[in-house]
DNA sequence: ATGAAAGCGCTAACAC
DNA sequence: GTGTTAGCGCTTTCAT
């Protein structure tokens, strides 16, 4: 049996032509019927649709891109499907791009350039329409590669400043206040922060969010308290068991991303020290985990539903020639704070509870 | 600006002609050496390749798929990308597919029929080459769906007996029976067992291999201690607090899936009683997150990577002509457990160790 | 071993 | 408004 026989076999699919025959129309009416084209007349239009329906015609994705030259296809590059910050980002997204009639490619660049090099390959192959490189810290080369070959393109934070490139500017100071302002509202004072890797600019980012929305509430930071960590669990148990070890301890600790606020719990957890009993953690991102971990999880979202449909919106503006936002560089996303149940009143301002061992009931509060 | 403008210009793409042209052979030649057909002269293919590098050339795609018929797009089916069990699996399944020159075409069914509808005519749009569906329970219809339109297919536990269906064959008997003689090695004669919706066929048959395994030491199950949760964080919550509404407790619980432990593990922890010091709890599937929970589950791994493996093979085998495993339709998979905190003595077994609080230290072992 | 030429299924220019 | 026709870029006969 040779491959081309299999292919003949399955190829059968009915095309253009059938149609074409079934309602006594040419090929050229048949497109224009599928693809609403609004010059055709209604009657011929009826029958189209009619001798579409009766030999199940689905049209040929690769002959349309081949001629259109789009392939209606969106590239989304992300770090790694199993970073828990991913999945649901990946879901918005395909979910968003789909119902306006793309299809997405997804690709992890898994923090390796070689890999990283033949995804953009595997792009350019596949013709994508556009990309969106969603992975927080941006390798310089990935840029240059993909800025070269000249698709839209759209960036997190930051990308080079060219006409196809938009970038979804996240702003973080916003949310991190809110967490700021929540904890000294409970009567915090004494606040520590652990922070991301600093050559990433969104942890730098995110550091001086934190910093400066303490400085407006007149409270200071102790250097030993700006502990930095990688955005890992292993990194955030490593950073709080340093904060442990420094002496006084804080009542509270932010925490650059949920990774390493789920790192702090698990540090804690070998310890004495209760959450929120005694200490308060606060995480950022807003992964779908943060629900299951124990205590659940007070932390910042970054709505993944807004990103992905910025990001979306966004590239339909670089590939479509008369997009009303066409012309839109930055794109705006909020975030805000979701309390749960890891952060409370400091340790001694609480009235003695009984029973240890039940979990404080703080009541569920949302801020929106 | 029309699209045709745009799509011209960016279509601007070196093709087969500018490669021929460049190397003086015809296209014909080009395409052979691209395709590394043997019968070509060698002074001419290095000429060919030369000329390849010098102008840039990539293949184009989908013109490629046009003519041959196959699109090297492997579809693969899941519940949701957000469900922890699966991007691991995808993960695996995608480095997989690439590695061996295909695309993969991710979709999700989120337990929905239309959505699903859909998904199947996208995959069919795009002309995938074959689909594994890796959704656990799965809906009769879309096997119909799926087998009318003659690709080949790859499914998890059962499937259609069809010449072009494989089907993943998991042996989940062989880790619930790992994680039975764990705990009764350990001591525990009183476990109970949460499982999944009955009428998703993989949980019943976890159950069952349960029983067997339970039987087979001659230890009885009371049938208050086998209980049918959803396969979901609040249903293992609920489940537990059935259990321990019920009078006599078990020592030790089995889940028939992580979501179940981590709901457990959640349960337990608004009651005095300690995991694993005064009830051991074990997972099943070893997502990603069991390494997350306090304390780390204990569970029983399916491998993504085997599964991953044998998906990508099984579909290889059903659309290349002359695989080698053409003819074989059921692939193994085995199980097994990955021992880890959650699990230890029995209550009232262990030498009092002092300090509450701090963690007994149970060493990590691994079965294999 | 190599080239010429016939399509794959479709869209879009052009003619009527 | 509708049909005819020329490709899109490639693979694969078929002839040489």
């Amino acid at each position: 049996m040779s491959p081309r026989k299999i292919s003949q076999q399955r190829r059968a699919n009915v095309n253009i032509h059938d149609v074409a025959r079934r309602a006594r129309v040419s090929i050229a009416t048949v497109s224009r019927v599928v693809n609403r084209i609004s010059t055709v007349d209604p009657e011929l239009a009826k029958r189209v649709w009619k001798a579409v329906n009766e030999v199940g015609y689905v049209p040929n994705t690769q002959a349309r891109a081949l001629v259109s030259g789009r392939s209606h296809i969106l590239g989304l590059i992300i770090s790694e499907i199993t970073n828990p910050f991913f999945p649901e980002l990946v879901q918005e997204f395909d979910n968003l791009a789909v119902a306006q009639g793309y299809e997405v490619m997804i690709g992890s660049t898994s923090y390796d350039p070689a890999r990283t090099e033949s995804l953009i390959a595997r792009m350019l192959q596949r013709n994508v329409d556009g990309v969106a490189v969603m992975t927080f810290g941006i390798e310089e080369d990935l840029v240059q590669k993909l800025v070269e070959h000249g698709f839209p393109l759209v960036f997190v934070d930051a990308g080079p400043d060219l006409p196809n490139v938009r970038v979804l500017k996240v702003n973080y100071g916003e949310g991190i206040r809110q967490a700021v302002q929540h904890l000294a509202a409970l009567g915090h004072r004494r606040i520590a922060f652990i922070s991301g890797p600093l050559e990433m600019r969104t942890a730098a980012t995110r550091r001086d969010a934190f910093s400066r929305s303490m400085a407006e509430l007149g409270l200071v930071v102790p250097a030993a308290w700006i502990v930095e960590g990688r955005h890992t669990m292993e990194s955030g148990k490593a950073a709080m068991e340093k904060l442990l070890a420094a002496g006084e301890l804080p009542t509270a600790v932010i925490c650059s991303n949920d990774m390493t606020a789920i790192g702090v719990l698990h540090a804690l957890d070998e310890t004495t020290h209760r959450v929120p009993k005694e200490i308060s953690v606060v995480g950022f991102d807003d992964i779908h985990l943060t629900q299951f971990t124990l205590p659940p999880l007070t932390t910042v979202q970054m709505s993944c539903h807004d990103l992905a449909a910025a990001a979306v919106e966004a590239l339909r503006a670089g590939i479509e020639p008369d997009h009303p936002k066409a012309a839109q560089r930055e794109w705006p996303i909020r975030t805000h704070l979701v309390v749960r149940r890891s952060t409370n009143f400091p340790r001694g301002t609480l009235p003695a509870l009984g029973k240890a061992g039940v979990r404080d009931k703080v009541e569920r509060r949302r801020v929106d």
